[in-house]
DNA sequence: TAAGTTGCGTTATGCTATAACGTGTGCCAT
DNA sequence: ATGGCACACGTTATAGCATAACGCAACTTA
């Protein structure tokens, strides 16, 4: 594990993150932060530029948000694939992590030549609990 | 496979996408469609709408963007899951379904009774010609 | 101390998507 | 045939997401 030290913007971001039990759209997040200062996007995205990279918080492509990683102090999310399960009635967001999904996906890249970057997988539906 | 007639608006919009070698945004359609009349982001967000609910065009959820279906004469797209890689630097989309991952994603909604609605699979990343 | 790097704040702007309202057309049940 | 309905369409306005470009301050390193 990396252990870097967060800037003010960045602690407050991720804090705003982790306290949600939801995602949260950058605009949620700066609203949420204003108390604290915050005045403009381009604080939030900046900060969540880096958490991204640090493999703090995660961007869910399909609902243009933000979610703290579930594992951080691991290294997992950082070069394995993350996977998500979204719940479209309460926001519940499970992250998981699957081999065999990766090894078929890698695989898959091989044959074609195509030289994979970032991946996203997300399934959205809804949870035990919303049936 | 099921027909439908398309309107005015919905062929204009598949044909733009059909035509294009790369996927492209709705405001990049709209612009195309200028010489035929379009005005409004409007007419394009409506005739896409209509396109992916009748399985002929494809939502990138990680660029904004839309793509016409490679396989619009199969039913392959209405259930099945669709994955595609992303080529970042030429823009080439490529549509796979793989069955395994199909199978053990279900699996783990499953096991979690997660209800799946639709699911995001794309590989961002280079194409064998763009290295 | 000069140059480079990094984070920060601010203003402005651009891109993506939808709300709300009204029009016209075709269908078909009465 | 006419009233009601469903649907596509057009328009204006607005909401929501993201970044460009500028300049300042703090810190590092040579």
């Amino acid at each position: 594990m990396t252990s870097t030290q967060l800037t003010r913007n960045q602690t407050l971001v991720l804090g705003a993150l982790s306290q949600s039990e939801a995602p949260l759209s950058a605009y949620t997040i700066l609203d949420k932060l204003r108390g604290e200062g915050f005045r403009a996007p381009l604080q939030v995205y900046r900060a969540l530029e880096k958490l991204l990279e640090f493999g703090l918080v995660h961007r869910l492509e399909s609902i243009n948000a933000f979610v703290a990683c579930a594992h951080p102090h691991q290294d997992c999310c950082s070069h394995g694939l993350t996977a998500f399960t979204i719940c479209e009635s309460c926001g519940k967001v499970t992250e998981f992590h699957d081999h065999v999904i990766e090894e078929r996906l890698a695989g898959f890249a091989r044959d074609r030549n195509f030289k994979p970057g970032k991946t996203t997988i997300e399934i959205r539906g809804h949870c035990d609990g919303c049936a």
